[in-house]
RNA sequence: GGUCCGGUGGUGUAGUGGUUAACAUGCCUCCCUGUCACGGAGGAGAUCGCGGGUUCAAGUCCCGUCCGGACCGCCA
């Protein structure tokens, strides 16, 4: 079995060339003694042509049947500029049935045919269409640039366990029973970073992983519970270091896969970040920032938001310019209903039209703030601003997702541009609502700014970190940090987090051990390959750049994972099912 | 754990209490020598996710349940 060109790259200069092509039939036009076929492989369609002496050979063949033909290479009397090699057909003169099909549950040649559902049930079948293979394509593509760059880098290349030790912080574990050890398990890795501390310590240097992690955790458009990392590690740096390595790493996917020279790679803190787009992972592909108005306010008479600031509250507002008559009192409401998604008890809005300020609040405010918020706000006829008075997290989240909404709602962002943004200083602590205390707000190895250290037990609000995430038009596309390396510092973080030295021992005995012997200082990240998939692939749904994706439920539509297992199984797992 | 949306021939949809459940596409048969989402004629194909209830009457209303999707919580 042997074919000479693939179904995508025939052109017109090929003309008169004797051909074999080998592919799926993608689609049939029968008009009696003469036939087309449209032959398919991953690089394309080409047309296949049966004149009424070979007419007969195909009569019987139908949809995804696979097909060797030979024949000649012929100029088309009618091109169809639609396909790259719609200038040309082959001429069809043997042909060999390699395989037969079924009619296929969805029509390959219809990409927009079937329902999510259907197309996971029988993904082998809608792995076949374009859009699939091209992503699946891309996803190798941007493998290989991250291997070799980084190899290039001086990075090794270094897998770590799948089988691990269970460290119930942070998200919930997969875990994987012993049969040897009834009643012990393993856990799936969250990510492989007790091991890639290890490897510094271990003398690698630099090291990096294609990383499969796992997390068992409910899913989103964005995540799944196994999705895998371009992980990263590397000694004796410091923030630029990194940032650099990732700055670099990036610049040479998107000029090979786009053709794109990126822009600077802006930097903002956690804190500012927050103030002015209501969240750490802002699409900064467009203004409309956040706005404060608590200063304005801060004597006001309106009960609401005075009660507000009197509870340390915030009064955000975001601006929506010269489209305020486009907002009908239902589109209001709708946006109403949004905020309270997040937490928001309501949205204030109020119009600017012919030097007016009129809307749900415009009666309870009095003339001064009015002018006030016009001065503020920099009023323009037909602005809308919409505001949430609220506790201050509250406020920010919901005008951060109200403002993302309206980006896109209005068509304020560009799918063509692509905007990164490091968001540093994160937070070393966040306030647990459930918990009535502080607590870790990363893995326990993440430094403290040094300057901060002495606020780890006397200021936890204010005390930052060595943390930072790349931000990429909306996604989280990484989260890292520089590493504690010290042995005392580390002692005192734990201490902090409210976690005693035994629990620690337990928990990461062996690493504290290895931290007593000359750990370097280090420090590194965790690209989330898929998020950086999809958005070169232009999609918002990670199951599209994942070849075996699981639904929101984490079940698997094709094999029906998961699934029981036989009591033999089980009793040799030491395991007895509740009920 | 929660909120919302959806489930109707193979596939995608319409059907908002009343005849034999409609349309497109796919599939099957026949016709067709220039199609390229070919065209034309005919045909088969649905216990309307599942269970219960209301009603003279349920695809349609109600309750429960399963499945899919989006989001909130969660994701150190």
């Amino acid at each position: 079995m042997k074919r000479t060109h693939n179904c995508g790259e025939l052109r017109k200069e090929d003309a008169g060339k004797k051909v074999t092509l080998i592919g799926w039939v993608a689609r049939r036009r029968n008009l009696g003694s003469l036939v087309f076929l449209d032959l398919r492989d991953r690089a394309g369609l080409t047309q296949v042509t049966f004149d009424e002496h070979h007419a007969e050979m195909v009569k019987e063949v139908r949809n995804e049947y696979i097909l060797q033909v030979s024949g000649t290479v012929a100029l088309k009397k009618d091109p169809n500029w639609k396909l790259a090699t719609g200038e040309i057909e082959v001429q069809a003169e043997t042909v060999a049935i390699i395989n037969t099909a079924e009619t296929t549950p969805i029509l390959i040649a219809n990409e927009t045919d079937a329902l999510e559902d259907t197309r996971l049930k029988y993904r082998y079948l809608d792995l076949r269409r374009e859009a699939l293979q091209k992503n699946l394509m891309l996803r190798h593509q941007v493998c290989m640039i991250t291997r070799n760059f980084l190899s290039e880098q001086g990075f090794v290349e270094v897998e770590t366990p799948i089988l691990c030790k269970s460290t119930p912080e942070g998200a919930r574990d997969y875990l994987v029973p012993s049969r040897i050890f009834n009643g012990k398990f393993y856990a799936l890795p969250q990510s492989p970073q007790i091991y890639k501390q290890l490897l510094m310590i271990g003398g690698m240097e630099k090291y990096f992983q294609i990383a499969r992690c796992f997390r068992d955790e409910d899913l989103r458009a964005d995540r799944q519970p196994e999705f895998t990392q371009i992980d990263i590690e590397m000694s004796f740096v410091e923030e630029e270091d990194v940032w650099d390595v990732v700055e670099q790493l990036m610049r040479k996917i998107f000029k090979t896969v786009k053709g794109i020279e990126l822009d600077t790679f802006e930097r903002l803190s956690y804190t500012e970040c927050m103030r002015r787009f209501g969240s750490d992972k802002p699409d900064t592909r467009f203004e409309m920032e956040l706005q404060s108005l608590n200063s304005l306010f801060c004597n006001t008479e309106f009960t609401v938001f005075s009660r507000i600031l009197e509870q340390q509250g915030e009064i955000n507002a975001i601006v929506v310019k010269g489209q305020a008559s486009r907002f009908s009192r239902k589109d209001l409401d709708h946006l109403t209903d949004f905020v309270k998604i997040y937490g928001a008890k309501a949205l204030s809005w109020l119009k600017f039209t012919q030097g007016e300020l009129t809307g749900s609040i415009a009666k309870v405010l009095s003339d001064q703030e009015k002018q006030g918020l016009i001065a503020e706000l920099d009023l323009k006829e037909q602005d809308l601003v919409l505001m949430v008075a609220d506790q201050k997290k509250v406020s920010q989240a919901a005008m951060g997702a109200l403002r993302n909404k309206l980006g896109h709602d209005l068509g304020l962002i560009d799918p063509n541009r692509y905007h990164f943004l490091w968001v540093t200083n994160f937070p070393m602590f966040e306030y647990s609502e459930q918990e009535h205390r502080y607590v870790a707000a990363h893995h326990p190895f993440t430094s403290p700014n040094l300057e901060d250290v002495d606020k780890l037990f006397t200021d936890q609000e204010h005390c930052f970190s060595r943390a930072y995430d790349l931000v990429l038009n909306g996604y989280e596309l990484l989260s890292g940090s520089i590493r504690i390396h010290d042995q005392q510092l580390q002692a005192k973080v734990f201490e902090a987090i409210g976690m005693t030295m035994e629990e620690a021992k337990a928990k990461f005995g062996f690493f504290l051990e290895a931290f007593k012997y000359g750990t370097p200082p280090h420090g590194g990240v965790g690209i989330g390959l898929e998020r950086l998939i999809m958005i070169l692939a232009g999609t918002d749904n990670i199951r599209d750049v994942v070849a075996f994706p699981k639904t929101a439920s984490a079940s698997d539509l094709m094999s029906e994972a998961p699934n029981t297992v036989d009591q033999k199984q089980l009793d040799e797992l030491g395991i007895q099912l509740a009920k």
